[in-house]
DNA sequence: TAGATGACTCACA
DNA sequence: ATGTGAGCCATCT
């Protein structure tokens, strides 16, 4: 199985308002844990930022990618907080804001 | 085509 | 709690 950027990028659509997700439940979600370093360069590519709510891929520990690349951690985290979602010291509650989609 | 890189994660010291 | 090492895949040069 191989994984498209498509298939992020759909996944991203279908975060809810006020959840987030990580690198790691995307992969899982696309079949395999693994995944996680092809969707940072995925993301990293994003062609269309305004459409996928990247903002929304924290890495395991939730917290936010300081190599964001519009405009920053603070961009990121003030799109996070006007999706509802608090975040501390550059880093979220992923067990309130981790968004499982279908997984365990 | 082949080699190197990275917005990751997990395990162990 | 913090630091280092190894494994994985897709994309870039």
């Amino acid at each position: 199985m191989i994984m498209n950027k498509q298939q992020v990028y759909d996944f991203l659509l279908t975060i809810p308002k006020g959840k987030v997700t990580t690198y790691g439940q995307i992969a899982m979600h696309l079949g395999n844990i693994r995944f996680a370093r092809g969707i940072g360069k995925i993301l990293h590519n994003n062609p269309d930022p305004d459409r996928y709510p990247c903002y929304k891929v924290v890495n395991a520990k939730g917290e936010l990618s300081h190599n964001y690349a519009f405009g920053g951690m603070p961009a990121q985290e003030s799109r996070l907080k006007a999706d509802g979602i608090e975040v501390t010291n550059g880093r979220v509650d992923l067990n309130q804001y981790l968004y499982r989609s279908e997984i365990e």
